[in-house]
DNA sequence: CTGTTAGCGCGTTCAT
DNA sequence: ATGAACGCGCTAACAG
């Protein structure tokens, strides 16, 4: 690996000036500009980033930490970051948590050694750890999904899309409403939507039977199971369901098919996230658009603005939502 | 942030001893040690990788370079990467290359500035620019799902892979099968799977109207479009269809539905990747997995190897397939 | 227009 | 067991 004094000596010139050329900064003789050109063309000459960091302070490269990166709703949000990071000259250094609390705040710490400018953060918990540790942090830092206090951050309604989810049902005259939500240890997933469910029904002053919510976590299979208990255990079974993710629903209804009903005769289905993949089941989920790919971008547009205006001030974003109705909801 | 020096300070020690407490190296006193270790936790002291990997000349770093990371492929394949990579603690730097071959180029000079101990890299061509960039490059290199001259490759059995399909098509009784592909440009995708696909067809001594070959891009849209031209451009339609990737298969599948005929009764219909996507829609898609996950991790194992024993030899590792024979096909 | 000097934060001899 | 000095590769003053 050559550097820029090998390349100096090759070109008769002070490393000073080859770094003048490399950046445009200064005056240069076009004689001398030219016989560094060719000296780095000729070595394939490529500046060590690192050696330039430790002296500018500056890397271009913004760390993402989130769950985990096999999930369409992980790709559509780092897609939309790195739509405007790429465009920027930005890089992405990618970290997964696996969603692990302790992870989440090992990487938080790593990406801060390798001086990231800033930190992208979809978190899935909200634990006091993890505040203290966002507190002490000096990296710039947006949050994306979780409503995390002293940090800027784009948020989702969570709450407000599942209230219209079951008024989906209600205006449908549906009285027997079931639940699949995910632990309460998600924020804005488990707690937000199922508050959103439960307020709703209140209003309504229906009443829920316990056996009506379940608990899942975010695999299909896990929907499918989950479906499985509430028609088993509950005595007068719901006819629709409103499953916190599409996944979820689409493991719903894989069991309604196969138990022989249909959807939505027998029972109606909704889902939140806009997948594709409920987009082609039969019939077509009902769902709610959530815009990942948007939320990525606001996330990271703010926290460009951060990183350039050192404007530290807290802002908090909610991401608007569409309503896809569907077949699958009757 | 503070420096070496100001926690070395605060102890009263040397930056020497700090670094050696850092690093586990050396001898230090345990009175110092603690000092030292007070200090960090005081100050939240965070060592500078870049400074470390300007003397070290490593950086715990391997870059991903990949056309998009917002398909289902996509995410396999890092999620791949990722899970071997962070086990021994190393972390993604990705490089999104847009389907263009000259962002392709940047990318991976880009990744050798940012010193990146290794690249994996997963092209959509094998243009003669690339290899020649690929030549002079230093950095170990292992391309995934191209069969990239004079590097390192994990490849997917493209060839044998589409013969299956026809194959399956041909033990049900199928003559006239059609074919949606895409662009000749994407060597493993575009022309090796038409390869399989027509030698089969030619073995089997059947002629293929020149409607039955359709050429798409990536996206289930485009699927639907291909093959609303075959059956509108052909005299004699196919009774059965192989779409290079299940996006192209199911919205193959809207337009066999939506025109009213039904599959597999009219039209068979198969793909290729075994997306999540396949299996819920109804019937479900017969498919080939590829073992994306799998090839991520593999890719990773051998880069990790030239790495350590500064293996310079370049193996060529095939994947094996599964074929997952389902309802579409009759 | 160009070279010299200094120092970014760290790990590493070499003394002590 | 510990510190002083040096250098990794680069950019930013400051001279000239």
């Amino acid at each position: 690996m050559p550097t820029i004094k090998d390349i100096a000596e090759l070109a008769n010139v002070s490393p000073a000036t080859v770094s003048r050329v490399l950046n445009n900064s200064g005056y240069v003789s076009s004689a001398a500009r030219k016989r560094v050109i060719e000296a780095i063309e000729k070595t394939n000459y490529v500046p060590s980033e690192h050696a330039k960091s430790l002296r500018t302070k500056k890397t271009q490269v913004i760390g993402v930490v989130m769950p985990r990166l096999s999930t369409e709703t992980s790709s559509r949000v780092v897609h939309g970051i790195d739509k405007v990071l790429s465009a920027k000259g930005y890089q992405i250094l990618l970290a997964t948590s696996d969603l692990s609390p302790e992870k989440e705040i090992d990487q938080l710490r790593l990406l801060q050694s390798k001086q990231v400018e800033g930190i992208i953060f979809l978190a899935t918990n909200v634990s006091e750890n993890l505040q203290k540790e966002l507190s002490e942090l000096e990296t710039p830092l947006v949050a994306l999904g979780q409503d995390l206090p002293g940090v800027s951050t784009v948020l989702y309604d969570d709450y407000h899309a599942a209230c219209d989810v079951v008024d989906w049902f209600l205006a449908k005259g549906h009285t027997k409403i079931g639940f699949i939500g995910v632990s309460a240890h998600d924020e804005a997933v488990g707690r937000k939507r199922r508050n959103g469910y439960q307020a709703q029904m209140n209003e309504a002053a229906l009443p829920v039977e316990k056996s009506w919510m379940q608990e899942a976590s975010f695999d299909i299979e896990s929907g499918y199971e989950a479906t499985r208990r509430m028609f088993k255990e509950s005595t007068t079974t719901p006819t629709a369901i409103f499953a916190v993710t599409d996944r979820l629903a689409v493991g719903a209804m894989e069991y309604i098919k196969q138990a022989g009903m249909s959807i939505p005769e027998d029972v109606a289905l909704a889902g939140i996230g806009a997948s594709e993949i409920g987009k082609y089941v039969t019939p077509p989920l009902a769902t709610v658009d959530y815009a990942n790919e948007e939320a990525g971008m606001k996330a990271t547009n703010l926290l460009l603005d951060h990183i350039s205006n050192g404007d530290n001030s807290h802002k908090k974003f909610v991401m608007p939502y569409g309503l896809l109705a569907r077949d699958s909801l009757g």
